[in-house]
RNA sequence: CGGGGCGUGGCGCAGUCUGGUAGCGCACCUGCUUUGGGAGCAGGGGGUCGGAGGUUCAAAUCCUCUCGCCCCGACCA
């Protein structure tokens, strides 16, 4: 992609509605546009990182066999009548009359749409398990929206749901999705820890928040000093035995606020850590809640009628992009993890009209993009300054820097956006180095 | 929903107390000079001060109402 050519609309001031970082960097590296409270537009590199998320989502969901398909975003009310929460969701449900004055509503999750598709779709234990899920926006009419896409009223969000005949299969249905997530959060670079958590107004028994560490988190939580200090977490075959990796997680202790034990914490001493997170996933079992008010019912392998067991496992996508951002920035602005990166590289033609730098970036940009590499060339007619500024504020992994002194040694720069190291290669080298 | 704050050009702000029809920096446009970490000089365009009503000879400034946004709390993916 040609800067010159793209829509980046990156500012030098913050804008003063921001507050923290993520936000502010979002807003400055030209990402979002805040539409109305909680209500975002994203451009492009912004679209970008967050379909970078969403696709390994969607990958990890495909590996463990869960079903892609789409809901709607709008839904009718009398689905929600049939569990009961179209009374008990109370005013964060955003609720619509359409033209012939019927009740709708937008949707804030799924559970009764898509208990509805499959009550209506299965009726033999033979069909069992089945595992579905879609990513979506959904609309919660938050109070106070906040912390930019972190909370916002309008979230893109990936839920899964499961259907299972017992207990058993729903327990192991769980378990991969335990797995999953941390397969998930572990390819974008973060620390997911998996804590107790209320199962809040969905309801159910198992459940379990998956919580990144950042020092803005909206809340405090408290785990085992192992969490942070992971080698261990990277010595655990997540291709295992399900219970054997899930139980590795759940033997230490980790505890949203609102399920801290303080006998267990006084029994950690020095191990206890509390500290503040950001709730990126959340795994519930929750057995017949929906599938006993909403007649989810199969024939049982004795001819006997058999509720099934159900469970939803939600990753908030919208959110983690700004959840991604405050585990990982500095003072000159965000540093991607190469896997959500919104380009792999960026290049930088410190001399755009000097025939040397011209020639010597088309050829590298061609190089890279053949070798496979995404690559944003800043070929805009700006002083080098703005450059560096506008790289390092969009925090791609690598960046190419191209100017006459160099080239004059048949040289450029390479520098890593993480760690600031920069070397001189040749231009063949930067390739190899970037492509490898 | 309780408490607090703020709305002045695209962004950041001053001006409001002590009314006299709008200013600064950045950005933008033109020209010249510059060119390896957000350039310099000169010239230029853009706002009627969130909205409505009121007071006044006169309102960004005072009064009333209203809308929006942000922060703390309660609540939440």
């Amino acid at each position: 992609m040609r800067l010159s050519q793209y829509f980046l609309p990156t500012l030098k001031e913050t804008p003063s509605e921001a507050q923290i970082v993520s936000h502010r960097l979002m807003l400055r590296a030209g990402m979002i546009r805040q539409s109305s409270a909680g209500i975002y537009s994203w451009l492009p590199l912004g679209f970008r990182v967050m379909k970078k998320i969403e696709q390994i989502v969607r990958e990890e969901q495909n590996a463990i066999g869960v079903h892609e398909m789409l809901m709607p975003t709008i839904q009718p009310a009398d689905l929600w009548r049939q569990s009961g929460r179209y009374d008990s969701y109370g005013p964060e449900m955003l609720r619509i009359t359409d033209r012939h004055d019927r009740d709708m509503l937008y949707g804030p999750t799924n559970e009764e749409q898509i208990t509805e598709i499959f009550r209506d779709a299965v009726k033999s234990y033979r069909d069992l398990p089945q595992h579905l899920y879609h990513i979506q926006w959904k609309f919660r009419d938050e109070v106070r929206p906040r912390f930019g896409v972190m909370r916002g009223r309008e979230f893109l969000m990936k839920d899964a749901y499961s259907f299972d005949l017992d207990f058993e299969a729903a327990k192991t249905t769980y378990n991969k999705q335990f797995v999953a997530y941390l397969k998930t959060f572990k390819r974008m670079g973060l620390t997911a820890i998996p804590m107790q958590a209320e199962s809040g107004p969905i309801g159910g028994d198992m459940s379990h928040e998956f919580v990144i560490l950042a020092v803005t988190g909206e809340s405090e939580i408290a785990c085992h000093r192992d969490f942070l200090d992971n080698d261990w977490l990277d010595n655990i075959d997540l291709e295992g035995d399900l219970q054997v990796v899930v139980n590795a997680f759940t033997d230490k202790y980790a505890a949203t606020d609102e399920r801290r034990d303080p006998e267990i914490e006084k029994t950690l001493g020095d191990d206890l850590v509390v500290a503040r997170g950001i709730e990126v996933g959340h795994i519930f079992y929750f057995g017949k809640k929906y599938s006993e008010t909403m007649g989810a019912v199969v024939t049982g392998p004795n001819g006997e009628d058999v509720t099934v067991e159900m469970g939803s496992y939600g990753i908030g996508v919208s959110r983690l992009v700004g959840g991604i951002i405050e585990a990982s920035h500095d003072d000159d602005g965000i540093i991607w993890p190469q896997s959500v990166a919104p380009f792999q590289a960026g290049l930088i033609n410190l001399k755009p009209g000097d025939s040397a730098c011209d020639e010597a970036c088309e050829a590298l940009y061609q190089k890279l993009i053949d070798a496979g590499v995404d690559v944003l060339m800043d070929d805009r007619d700006a002083r080098a300054g703005a450059k560096f500024a506008d790289m390092d504020l969009i925090g791609l992994p690598w960046q190419v820097v191209v100017g006459p002194k160099g080239l004059k040694d048949g040289i450029v720069e390479v520098k890593n956006r993480a760690t600031g190291e920069r070397q001189e290669v040749t231009p063949e080298d930067a390739v190899k180095k970037l492509a490898g």
